[in-house]
DNA sequence: TTGTAAGCGTTATCAG
DNA sequence: CTGATAACGCTTACAA
């Protein structure tokens, strides 16, 4: 834990100016003693160049924050481990927030970036209120958003497309005869729940099923109130023949209050989540999931900020992520999953990418 | 993204000199009315202290590393999940580095430190090589280690008890009247590879079972590669009982192969996992399976690090997290699970915690 | 109580 | 090609 040596100290060892040492150290034209006497010294010395320093010179820390809800919902981390490498690849560290959806925290996220220890930052809210988005657009270092924000907001964003996802679910229910499709959703007041509740009943009136609120309930994102609302739906209404759940967590919970109650899945009640997060195939049996393309939009998240921080001056870009419906067990019976053996399995429906807006 | 205001900005604004202005944002004692004058000139400019500049001076960032093998290992999510807010509590922010477990990537992160972009670092190595040992010995700040070093390696340091975990689980096999108990292992060359393998010979010797290579296989701490390694067993020795896993990972691929083999779990063979991630709760038949405690882990760790960032100088401790054996439907059938309802589940068998070592 | 000035470790300009 | 020297934005003696 030593104080480490400084371009100061390498300089006197080597007998030339910090001038020289920098010059060295940046690889600029330099005579060849020179080089050799200061990466000498350097080496000698175990320089390592002081991060904070060159920040302040240089006004850039190579560092991007990532503001999520929770790490621990799969959705954002499989964000994580996309954008991390791509940053990684650019030189740049991941600072990581964690904001519980706390609409307060968000804002001091914001906030922060006045601070300067990032160069930019990729948040992904759950909501979107008026503060953030005039936080947004004053914001002292460029942002992307992941999630849905206002038309005409002028921020690089990229969204998952929740309406065609729910969509390609409700079709899929259909094909395999299912006439009444239960909808277990997250808070409406949530910019996914809000779209996800919209979607489904879009999807509903597209394939001529009546709208019945009996079999629509609304809880939130995770197993155990998953679990609640789906109890909830079926007391009321026993006849549905498939559930149609706003995320996996919700339609693990529901999978668990099923199985309680003698239900065979998917013979009896068919059930598709959305993300298609890890726990899809890990249960049992895996579950039929709408992936709206977590791991892409972290990527092209990462991708988006990294442009803006070469280009300050581009017009903002909206990228939309298609989603994919992945069909495992919980729709399709055991043979969606015979022989497999790996991490990720199931058939799955594409939906070519689309890109709209901004430099092309 | 307009150029933010600086200290002199407010100190031109408010008619007084920068130093004042310095005063007044850190609460130093000064005049009621430069106070005044001098917030108000903040507040009216936006004004947000640069954290980079402060780190120049200070020699502290507020920021702690964390590096681990892979963010998508749910192992490291755990101990992500309470290190974030331990640190943040402390005024701490989180810098995260995924290594992918190359030796090369770690010794990378431990030799930045040098730059000083942060105060401390949590590191989790799969492996502890001599060069390991060497740059944590002369890290540039401080370092806590999640996982065994040598004895007399002078480092903060969280251990999981590998070893007394496979004794809770072997144990609770042979009481469910299992004899031929199968062991499902990762990379020998690895530091939890290796305890498990010698705790897995010890645990059955204490029962005076017989040690059997023809039901040990060696694979890798992944879901396909643990289902390949399950199957291998399986095929040579068919008359197994029980399947020890050395995680949850690979416990889910044995109970891939068993499922497909048209096996019955746990009627016909038994499965236990270890690190009781979410994964084994949603499994379906559930998991039963040894908790090392990851989540406790990341919190002492995180505990070891903000200790050592405000003492420098005292002795390095050594945390040892007693292990805790969650008993779910893979081993003790339907029985386990009558009931459950949120995301944990399962009895559980504790064992107190112990420390040792260093300042009390 | 306040201002001046000296750093923190770099980078970059500008004479020599 | 190289060496002084001035920033970068902040904290902190030391004087006034």
């Amino acid at each position: 834990m030593a104080e480490g040596p400084t371009i100061n100290t390498i300089a006197e060892r080597a007998g030339v100016s910090i001038a020289s040492v920098s010059r060295v150290l940046n690889g600029l034209p330099t005579r060849q003693e020179t080089v050799r006497k200061v990466l000498a010294a350097a080496e000698e010395l175990g320089y390592v160049r002081n991060a904070v320093a060159r920040s302040l010179k240089s006004r850039r820390t190579h560092q991007v924050a990532f503001a999520m809800a929770d790490i621990g919902n799969p959705v954002y981390l499989a964000m994580v481990r996309q954008i991390q490498p791509v940053l990684k690849a650019a030189g740049y560290r991941l600072v990581l927030h964690s904001t519980d959806a706390i609409v307060a925290d968000e804002i001091d996220v914001l906030h922060s970036l006045g601070e300067r220890y990032v160069d930019g930052l990729i948040m992904s809210p759950l909501r979107v209120t008026n503060e953030h988005l005039k936080m947004i657009a004053t914001a002292r270092a460029p942002v992307v958003i992941i999630g849905s924000v206002p038309e005409g907001t002028r921020v690089d964003n990229v969204r998952a497309d929740s309406r065609t996802g729910v969509r390609l679910a409700i079709d899929h229910l259909y094909e395999l005869g299912r006439r009444r499709i239960g909808f277990v959703n997250g808070p409406l007041d949530t910019v996914p729940g809000a779209a996800r509740a919209a979607a489904y009943g879009e999807a509903l009136k597209e394939r001529g099923l009546p709208y019945d609120e009996e079999i629509v309930e609304v809880g939130d994102f995770y197993r155990a109130e998953g679990a609640r609302a789906a109890r909830a739906l079926l007391d009321r209404a026993p006849g549905v023949d498939a559930l149609m759940c706003a995320n996996d967590l919700i339609a693990l919970g529901a999978l668990d209050v099923l199985r309680a109650a003698g239900l065979r899945v998917p013979e009896d009640v068919a059930v598709v989540g959305m993300d298609d997060t890890d726990l899809a195939a890990a249960s049992w049996p895996s579950l039929t999931s709408v992936s709206l393309g977590s791991a892409e939009r972290g990527k092209a998240a990462a991708e988006l900020l990294l442009d803006r921080l070469n280009d300050m001056d581009s017009q903002p870009r909206v990228v939309t992520v298609a989603p994919r419906l992945v069909i495992r067990a919980s729709t399709a019976g055991e043979a969606a999953v015979l022989g497999v053996r790996g991490e990720t399995s199931g058939e799955t429906v594409n939906i070519p990418l689309q890109s709209k807006g901004g430099t092309p």
